[in-house]
DNA sequence: GTGAAAGCGCTAACAA
DNA sequence: TTGTTAGCGCTTTCAC
């Protein structure tokens, strides 16, 4: 028996002191079929004896696969209070559970900016092979011009019309439609959409409230309250500010986020108006919390279940040389108390 | 000017155009002060221009650092529809703001077996130079033989007494302490702990709970309902099983988590158990959703705002040969309607 | 200030 | 089935 103690940091070694050549020890350690297995079975006892492996780094370097995807997630900041984008965070760990199973490690990634030209960096300098962007963000005009370079990635969001590059999202075209049915059959007409909608799944789903109402009443209104993000804070006080402002009162409201939904209410409930007698209000993404809010909480459920695999799965195609299409996951109305 | 075209993959081959040496490059990027301006300039310059980044794993490979640290988090199962451990995400969102401070990759890594081993692989494979942990788990036994290694690392957690390795975590005691005063204020005296007596940050608050009581009561008591992890759904199962079988009713009961506390309530309605006036509850984390629940839920706070940016300030003085000591964050009772 | 030489630890190509 | 050779792209001496 050798001591356990000696931690050997290089694969000579290794070989040298199995009494082999570097590659077959290179070779054993990748369980390649073609050393034989007393040898293999020696160089693995001794590697494990000394807690031996691999230099990650210079295998990296050597391969030129990283065996890495970068996640990147646009963090709320420390200062606000907000539920931390609760939605995203559930998403990332499907992500990470999708990227275990193939064995890839997970570079979670807070962009500075989103600089075409960072991403690819990213790419080039080998920190990872690809990239999953959880949220397109305002506008995608970069992620068009990003998928016009070598960069491999895929998105959480909208699908453009045109399909320039790979978007796993809900159909939230359907998904507004739902909603604003759902305010016909409660005969609402003066919807409020509290949203931004320079974000293309924003836009989606205002179009499918939009064509909704009008299909059925022509007249029907739908008023924007902008929001530059979609946190419980955001939503109470743009509500409240809105409140304040003195236009006319809505009958329905439409929230970008269940976190918005929820602070849109307690800013009505503060404003002494009832939900759902004098204002219905519709959520999205249906929260765990939502149906354990003070009023459980009627909002559009996307099923995200799968979502998260369905982004690596969408990112190896790609890394396969393949051009995946874009994947809608359904999207269906949970109706509650609001 | 030159193409803009060309990807250049590496260093030597902008030393030629800049007409310089290999190491020259390497200073220049570095933005060493040993490099003449000028030179600098037309390097950089042409290194822009022709989308060149160093190759990460080469440099990793030379100089033996990473800059990339491992946070390990128990991610909870896609199967669960529970609230994602809010809290735990939150906190990785302040941990990755740190290490993006100080310019470290975040590797995330949901551990399949936590084994000292697998952790010291992870270090000597050079695929992180330290790595945080957010959460102790049940026994930190596997902790403290890591602490026998020479793996850089620190945790989101209780602190052993010995200091056997470097925590930030809640004061816990203070926090069991707290509620235990609040339930006597109420004239509570038979409490339900429902948590798990194995992982050390809940061992601690127990026995802050019943040593607050024990010293107003020697007969106090508490009572335990053990749980396997702390979501909605097992603080709602447990509490349905426990109320199903009968035993005497608790007047109060302290949750191992906001999310269990939340479950624990809505069992405790279909009950037809009014809370608080039958049963009073206190959760733990004062979660952003808390005050926003079918019921204000009384908590405790735990001033974490702090914590990620600690945690991450403690690895690195353990990187810089240093032996910090644990941090305790302030804890609060937040008195609201359970 | 800059360059030449060496080598980090590994694997791919080829030879035996 | 195994070994030899070469070189991935970089930084660190050390010399000039």
């Amino acid at each position: 028996m050798r001591a356990r103690k000696t931690k050997l940091t290089s694969m000579d070694q290794i070989a040298r002191l199995a009494n082999v050549s570097k590659p077959t020890v290179s070779r054993a350690l990748k369980d390649s079929p073609l050393v034989k297995p007393a040898t293999k079975r020696k160089i693995l006892d001794i590697a494990r004896r000394h807690s031996y492996s691999v230099n990650w780094n210079a295998q990296k370097l050597r391969t030129n696969r990283t065996n890495t995807v970068a996640v990147v997630m646009h963090l709320p900041p420390q200062t606000s209070e907000s539920a931390s984008a609760p939605f995203f965070f559930q998403l990332l760990n499907d992500v990470a559970r999708g990227l275990w199973i193939r064995r890839h490690d997970l570079l979670l990634c807070s962009p500075d900016v989103d600089d075409v030209y960072h991403y690819e960096m990213m790419i080039s300098s080998k920190r990872a092979d690809g990239i999953i962007f959880l949220g397109q963000g305002p506008g995608d005009k970069w992620l068009r011009d990003l998928a016009r370079t070598r960069v491999p990635f895929v998105v959480w969001g909208a699908a453009g019309e045109d399909g320039a590059y790979c978007t796993v999202g809900s159909d939230n075209l359907k998904g507004g439609r739902l909603a604003g049915e759902r305010f016909l059959e409660l005969g609402r007409r003066h919807v409020l959409f509290v949203g931004n909608r320079a974000h293309p799944e924003m836009e989606q789903r205002r179009q499918g409230l939009e064509g909704a109402l009008r299909l059925a009443d022509p007249a029907a209104q739908v008023r924007d309250l902008e929001i530059p993000d979609f946190t419980f804070e955001t939503g109470y006080s743009a509500m409240t500010g809105f409140l304040a402002g003195g236009t006319s009162r809505p009958d329905a409201i439409f929230a970008g986020s269940d976190s918005v939904a929820m602070g849109v209410i307690v800013a009505l409930r503060e404003a002494k108006l009832e939900v759902p007698a004098q204002v219905s209000v519709i959520g999205y993404n249906d929260l765990p919390i939502a149906q354990y809010f003070q009023l459980p909480l009627t909002t559009i459920r996307q099923d995200t279940h799968e979502a998260g695999s369905l982004l690596v799965e969408k990112l190896f195609q790609i890394f396969d040389g393949g051009r995946p299409s874009a994947a809608r996951v359904p999207t269906k109305l949970v109706i509650r108390q609001t």
